[in-house]
DNA sequence: ATCTTTGTTAACCAAATGGTTAAACTGTAT
DNA sequence: ATACAGTTTAACCATTTGGTTAACAAAGAT
């Protein structure tokens, strides 16, 4: 037959991931996804049998949209200095498209670390094997101090996924609105680069 | 009267704190925390009236613990760099003694972001006022390059705050196990230091 | 001794919640 | 037209959950 919605499906988890990705596994409610998707209750079972499996769909999704971000770190070809500033410029943009992501990803790996275990199946994981060998490679070729790559993986990660997942706290800690501190994450789309180069750099 | 348990208000906050913290306010049970408290569901009403109020006074308690920290930072004397230093390094100490606590504030903060104002009110409530003014005159005196309090401050708590609360994230990502992992965060004592003080010398 | 205040418990309650079911609806194939 | 398959809904169900109540226990005050 003719479904009644184009596709219930993709409504369902569209409004699945509004509802996961700002209160959680836990304090999402089946009925306001339904609600927010426009469809019975029922629904939700028929098309994803289980809360969990409903869930499980949608962080997925969420991860999928994650990893190629990573992927302009690791497996890109383009030189570390620029890969640093094309990576700090672009993931800006991509928290403003996302805004809840990669909280909620944390969020709920935090709450169920195994479930890293059946992402890592698929594909598109990303491996930052690459990522290792150029950083030493610039360290032989006296381009940079010497650091690992895991270090300054963590490093670039860190310094641009914090102020976003605690911007909160650091809006009370620097008493700054919505408007001051989204100009202070603009500034970092340039910043933290140099930051991070300055750092590094020989 | 005397009660049965010593005090029994401080077991319940000690058993609120751990389930709380794990499992976030939409996650946890009043029946769980009784149980781990060894006492009935009604004590925890008697004591501190809802759940809410009694996430209250675990979350403030929470803070409580945190802003201190971050006073090392803000508020005391030292030369820069020291500071810089003393605080990388004893940062991974109050982690390993509160593994959840900076999660549990970051993540409840994003749900209800308007709590932070209730703890602004507070006397301890860290300022960063006289850390812009330090890093002000460090840069006028050429000691280190020209960058703003507020930026050099969210770069040093990202780089001590995220590898924590995404941990199990980045061991995903490195292929790490808990006690590789661990030796990283070890290494991170001192290389985060460094790696700030690099990158802002003169 | 008994009254009073505080602490504690078992039993209970209403609402919320994830999930199920049986019937109805709709387009397509026969 | 009728049978058929997938889709949708309203009503229902069992369990969980935060919260309440009434009775009880224990210690100090009178």
């Amino acid at each position: 037959m003719k479904a009644k919605h184009e596709n219930t499906e993709s409504e369902i988890l569209e409004a699945a991931k509004t509802v996961f990705q700002q209160k959680g596994m836990a304090g999402s409610r089946m009925q306001e996804i339904a609600d927010k998707a426009g469809i019975n209750k029922a629904m939700l079972h028929y098309y994803f049998r289980s809360k969990q499996m409903l869930f499980e769909a949608v962080f997925k999704n969420a991860f999928k949209l994650l990893a190629p971000q990573l992927k302009k770190v690791l497996d890109e070809d383009a030189d570390l200095f620029d890969k640093i500033r094309g990576f700090t410029n672009s993931y800006i943009s991509f928290v403003i498209k996302h805004p809840y992501l990669p909280n909620f990803i944390i969020q709920e790996l935090n709450k169920t670390p195994d479930f890293i275990e059946r992402l890592r199946a698929d594909k598109d994981f990303p491996n930052i094997e690459k990522f290792k060998l150029q950083v030493e490679d610039n360290v032989n070729r006296g381009v940079i101090k010497p650091i690992s790559g895991e270090q300054l993986f963590i490093n670039i990660m860190s310094l641009n996924i914090l102020p976003f997942i605690a911007a909160p706290l650091f809006k009370g800690f620097l008493d700054a609105n919505d408007k001051e501190y989204r100009v202070l994450m603009d500034q970092r789309k340039t910043e933290v680069a140099e930051f991070i180069i300055n750092s590094i750099r020989l």
